[in-house]
DNA sequence: AAGCCCCAG
DNA sequence: CATTCTGGGGCTT
């Protein structure tokens, strides 16, 4: 590398290329890519279509297609008669619904779950796992010494010298101890990938590196159904073989035209340029991070991937020039939309309509929205799902017609070629044992229990459980021992996600009220006012505190918090897989022969094994599982004896039942 | 908070 | 045949 002046360049290439300390490659990080992803889920689901060229297409285009398709050289967004001229055989296949692409990556991502729960999504077929603590473990707990001496997969760049084992490749390459993590980790790799085709039947591809970009880019260099590992030395000679600079992550379309006007067109241009000159167009921080990129250089962290911010669809279409073809096409959007949300037990309390006007001058591109409030009372829980409310359907659209108002001037003639719904702003509710306290809690705790206090008092862990230990034993499964996979499956997937045990907002406002009511010499007034300060007040902390909301070493804790008698009836196991929806057990008979509306029967308690303290109508409004969970403990721990006092000091575990107390 | 731009697959 | 259908994050107001 020759410079002509000592600038910031040369230091930044200097820490790279000479620095060989022990920390150097810390993190181990594995990227899974599968190939062609729509195609490759056709032909999962339909067979068939393995020995053909497969097409998937949405309006005029290619989308994707598998390889033999490719072979014809049919690539990305071709436009339909293109492709088909050059393959008359080519199968094409609609695409533009992606809800099957969804399931599948849903499934993909829960068998990555099941090797560490540091999962970054990237889009429906790309995933980031953070595995350091996972291979660190490994290489604390197991002494497989035959499995550290040889890379599963490709090594990039490719070895000179065959007599060398792997092992002595990475050692050679450095010494900062990321040979061993690196090499287990394609162990990981190949174990993770062999379960998505087992599982599954999906191919894909990993690359294994030290950072994020790096394992990225060096997972495409074995392209279809491959793994190469990275020697972590050649990290800036390697990505500055990439030719464009569009090659490297975070530099689209329009990073990539300002670059090409300061005279960088490829990834070794980027690495020459001096920062200076890329600081005129693009300032310090940007062209900072630009740079460290061309050589390799990343620190950005896999970052767990939560519930989605915003569920949203969108219809390109001919041409829309009337309102009611409009309010149509938003009346099916809305509905599908619907749909897409009902296993998601959270409520939208906002909504984004998007419209794309045909535009003479060449703004193809260009996309107005706004957004507008609604109501949670628009929607219900039915059968665990969620739900419009009745005449709610027509309510959303009035709000979407009056919003798309806004951006269009029926007055004026128009011509709309898309049109979009999203749903966001989604209240936060929490599941398992927490929701069970939430759901109990009394108004008067409302006002002055903080919501910290109210899940710390909901856990108890038992020490025998924690997520890691299981999930380091899982590293020890293989596809055959499946009992320990699925256990520590079903810990990951609580971890990340929330059930449909939560009672629905409706519910918790009837039994609010029913409360207040119960309490009404603390709450003198306006107990039925679903506006209440002190309802919002509690809406705003289960939306705003950071500490509710996150837990980030907690969250394998709190799964742990839940019943054990849960677990084993299956529970939250088909409360919360997405590949088992549950019903049938939200459908079955309540243990108290409730109303339908889950609202009154006062008098059910003492012929069910009910303790006498406790008020049957808070327990009726509890789901099924829960009631017959609660039913077997009390019927194991003598409940007739007790009262309030004696719950209070003896069972201080228990802290659950002091919400069943009538009148303490 | 709203709306736009840019990015990713 | 008109850049397909999504979702996230950052910037400006």
């Amino acid at each position: 590398m020759v410079f002509n002046d000592l600038s910031n360049e040369e230091q930044i290439m200097d820490t790279l290329e000479t620095s060989n300390n022990a920390e150097d490659h810390p993190r181990v990080i594995i990227h899974v890519d599968m190939d062609c992803f729509y195609a490759q889920v056709e032909e999962v689901l339909n067979p068939s279509l393995k020995d053909k060229p497969v097409g998937v297409k949405q309006r005029f285009n290619v989308v994707t297609s598998n390889y033999i398709a490719r072979e014809y050289g049919i690539k990305k967004m071709m436009l339909i008669n293109e492709a088909t001229k050059l393959c008359p055989d080519l199968v094409l296949v609609n695409g533009e619904d992606l809800t099957k692409y969804k399931q599948m990556s849903t499934k993909i991502n829960e068998i990555m779950h099941k090797f560490t729960p540091n999962v970054e999504k990237l889009g429906l077929d790309e995933n980031y796992l953070d595995v350091t603590k996972e291979i660190n473990e490994q290489l604390e707990q197991k002494i497989d010494l035959e499995q550290l001496q040889n890379v599963v997969g490709f090594i990039h760049p490719p070895v000179e010298e065959p007599s060398l084992t792997d092992r002595e490749v990475f050692r050679r390459a450095c010494c900062c101890g990321c040979d061993r993590r690196i090499i287990l980790a394609s162990h990981m790799a190949k174990q993770i990938r062999d379960r998505i085709f087992c599982e599954l039947g999906m191919k894909c591809c990993a690359g294994i590196a030290h950072n994020k970009l790096l394992a990225k880019l060096v997972g495409g260099v074995h392209k279809p159904n491959k793994q190469t590992v990275l020697l972590p030395n050649c990290a800036a000679s390697f990505v500055g073989t990439l030719g464009t600079v569009k090659n490297l992550t975070g530099i689209g379309e329009k990073t990539a035209q300002i670059l090409e006007e300061c005279g960088v067109r490829t990834v070794r241009e980027l690495q020459e340029v001096s920062l200076h000159q890329l600081s005129k167009r693009l300032g310090f921080e940007q062209s900072s991070k630009l740079k460290e990129m061309s050589f390799g250089k990343d620190d950005t962290p896999v970052k767990q991937t939560g519930k989605p911010k915003s569920v949203g669809l969108e219809d390109s279409c001919p041409a829309i020039s009337i309102r009611a073809d409009a309010e149509d096409k938003f009346r099916h959007l809305l509905i599908r939309l619907v749909k897409n949300i009902a296993d998601d037990c959270r409520i939208p309390i906002a909504i984004k309509v998007t419209v794309r006007k045909h535009d003479s001058v060449k703004k193809t591109s260009h996309r107005e929205c706004k957004q507008d409030k609604i109501l949670p009372s628009y929607f219900r829980h039915k059968d665990g799902k969620l739900v419009l409310a009745d005449g709610a359907q027509d309510k959303i659209l009035a709000i979407v017609m009056k919003v798309f108002e806004r951006m269009v001037d029926l007055g004026q003639p128009f011509n709309i070629t898309l049109l979009g719904l999203s749903f966001f702003k989604f209240q936060e509710r929490k599941a398992g044992s927490k929701s069970i306290a939430n759901f109990l809690i009394k108004k008067s705790d409302i006002e002055v229990q903080s919501i910290t206090n109210l899940s710390n008092e909901s856990l108890t862990l038992s020490d025998s459980f924690t997520s890691t230990r299981s999930y380091s034993t899982a590293m020890d499964c293989d596809p055959s021992s499946s009992t320990c996979l699925s256990d520590t499956a079903s810990v990951a997937s609580l971890s990340g996600s929330e059930s449909d045990v939560e009672p629905s907002p409706k519910k918790c406002r009837r039994l609010a009220s029913f409360l207040a009511r119960k309490n009404s010499s603390l709450l003198p007034s306006n107990e039925d006012d679903c506006s209440s300060p002190s309802k919002l007040r509690v809406a705003d902390l289960r939306l705003n505190s950071k500490e509710y909301d996150q837990e980030p070493s907690n969250s394998g804790a709190s799964v742990t918090s839940i019943p054990l008698g849960l677990k084993s009836a299956g529970f939250f196991k088909n409360h919360l897989s997405t590949s088992t929806p549950a019903k049938s057990s939200s459908q079955a008979e309540s243990p108290l022969a409730r109303g339908p509306t889950g609202g009154g029967n006062l008098k059910a308690s003492n012929e069910s094994g009910l303790p006498s303290n406790v008020d049957p109508n808070v327990f009726n409004a509890l789901p099924v599982e829960v009631q017959q969970e609660l039913l077997e403990n009390w019927r194991t721990s003598n409940p007739a004896s007790s009262s309030s006092a004696s719950l209070s000091s003896s069972s201080s575990k228990n802290t659950l039942h002091r919400y069943f107390v009538k009148n303490a």
